[in-house]
DNA sequence: TCCAGGAGCTAGAACGTTCTAGATTCATCC
DNA sequence: GGATGAATCTAGAACGTTCTAGCTCCTGGA
């Protein structure tokens, strides 16, 4: 049974509450809570056990309100994305030791990005990070010019003043997986792509780019995806209707690439043996045991703390270098690609 | 081009900023911009006129500090739960027309659910919605002395004063999984269990009590499992060096019999004709054409609609009617289920 | 003519913090 | 013994809103 606080029902304890009862000022009490200096050992005890005792809890909106800083960092993410869920998990934790807290909103359906920016353009946050934006240039200007924004995953040519871009470089990508293919022995390689996604263009063209060094002009294919898994899983029908079938599929990403995969085992395809599969991001889903995708890493922990560092960067009026941060990415090779059966 | 505000470089603007420009008193922007009653309309569009201008925004935060209310729900989640992020996705549906927002903050690697509701709590909202709580009771009860708090999915007894809670009747769903099975012609039906997730326990005796009835007590069998893809896979492999197979499998959740329809895929053994699969929730996954899962459909946005309501009715001083919603689950036939193979 | 009543507007006090500018104490130093 | 300075504490003004209580008109009825 918690102890009844000694403040009148119904309201929350505030700083005037706790240094009545400490017995001080409202202004000592507010220097205790942030840790600040300018109190003796004993009356900091004091106040801390008289906070204790009344369940005193800061209120970070009136914190806010008086600092000027809010040190608060605004996420915009799809909720339903695994990558963008996992990028998360990597914001939090690049936040909180640079001293800054996460204010997330979620796109969903009924729920667009307008929406998302506005709440927390509304919450005063600092910086805006934005993973895998889909508005238009001209809105994500329109933002860039009230408060720093970086966009995740999301390239913006030509660039845009007030807008970094944190990326990986999905040509680059592409090309590894499609090296890593090449190099097992396919010619016949599909790519599942990811039309208007952010990095959909970036991956074609590396693809493209890298069947084209190869010699195997005649081999490109690119038949049309999209980023969750049923849009991988139209993709594969249409392609276990072919005979022959591709030796290889490069997908869009690994949510794509795991509609592919299920497909192809109902249609009696073996993964590797007759058909070889490769994902993107690399995210939770490809790293599960039973999935065990060969994918191309992004390094999520890497472009969250990259994101962060970028706005933090901007907000404390450091240096910041101009233009992209581009991150290679790296092959992880599992289970599903193989030499080609002969 | 973004016209330049005509107020001071570096701070945004306020009320008293559309107030001078329109001549009129910052009380007299706030009533329009409010929408309250207590202007003209010819003064309300100087005044919204000048807002544009300049660029102006509403700060939350000053205006919940000052407003009694602040009409925020605060939803704790885990981010890597499509069951959870469906619910987020009803939530901010059902909030939205009762005139409240959410606020969110996910429970993640290295941010446990402590930390989560703290940060609900600093923010001022003014219930909670708890997606699946693991805390233990009596953190929870502390917790729910302060306001009130819905627990979605998670059923405590015994009851905590000031907690509700809104849940699938989860003994009801093992059961219709378990009828199902049975009517289907299986006797030899498994049970991949959640430990100790929320659910978890009801779930288990569902299937005890189905299993019972149908006069199968000696084919009970519950194996560990967990909430995971990875959990239902290690649980599939134990199960597919049992000879003979059981016929027929009972997940804990979708992700879990996703799991195991991975391995078994992987091992030959064919789903469903060598054996069947059921999973639970109907959660985005289990829906995925490619996946087609067999499922105890929990109505989500129901669940959603119900905590939401709960919460308000509690803000608002409506009768609520004490103890729990329990909603009853319907069983969705999907391809993963058929009768057993002579 | 006078006043009631309503519409339109404003001054100024909240809200719960942080911050600035002192005030007080007390030991230390020449 | 007075000045110096550090350490500890406090009063009171912000911050950007909303809210309460009023003020000033204007209209219209007795």
């Amino acid at each position: 049974m918690p102890e009844t606080p000694a403040v009148p029902a119904g309201k929350r304890p505030t700083l005037a509450d706790v240094a009545a009862r400490a017995g001080v000022s409202t202004a000592l009490v507010s220097i205790v809570m942030r840790d600040a200096k300018g109190a003796s050992a004993a009356t900091r005890e004091r106040v801390l056990q008289a906070a204790r005792e009344i369940g005193y809890r800061p209120d970070a909106r009136a914190r806010l309100l008086r600092s000027q800083r809010s040190r608060l960092l605004g996420v915009q993410f799809g909720l339903q994305h695994p990558f963008h869920t996992d990028l998360v998990e990597g914001l939090y934790a690049a936040a909180e030791p640079a001293g800054y807290q996460i204010a997330l909103s979620a796109v969903a359906a009924g729920r667009g990005e307008q929406r998302a920016v506005e709440t927390l353009l509304a919450d005063r946050c600092e910086a805006l990070i934005l993973l895998g934006p889909q508005a238009p240039a001209a809105r994500l200007a329109e933002v860039a010019g009230q408060l720093p924004v970086v966009s995740v995953a999301r390239r913006l040519r030509p660039a845009i003043p007030g807008l970094e871009v944190v990326r990986t470089a999905d040509d680059e990508g592409a090309r590894q997986a499609v090296d890593h293919l090449v190099a097992l022995g396919h010619r016949d390689i599909v790519h599942i792509d990811g039309g208007r996604a952010p990095g959909a263009a970036d991956r074609r063209r590396g693809y493209r780019t890298a069947m084209n060094r190869h010699g195997l002009a005649e081999h490109i294919r690119i038949i049309p995806g999209g980023l969750t898994e049923e849009d991988g899983a139209d993709a594969a029908r249409a392609l276990s209707a072919d005979r022959p079938h591709p030796t290889a599929v490069m997908a869009f990403n690994d949510r794509c690439a795991t509609g592919v995969l299920d497909v192809f085992l109902r249609a009696g395809i073996a993964v590797p043996d007759d058909i070889s599969v490769v994902g993107f991001d690399d995210s939770h889903l490809a790293r599960l045991a039973h999935i065990d995708l060969t994918t191309v890493g992004q390094d999520i922990p890497r472009l969250a703390h990259l994101a962060v560092s970028r706005a933090v960067a901007r907000l404390e009026g450091d240096q910041v270098l101009a233009g992209e941060d581009v991150i290679t990415p790296r092959l992880v090779v599992r289970s599903t690609t193989a030499p080609p059966s002969l």
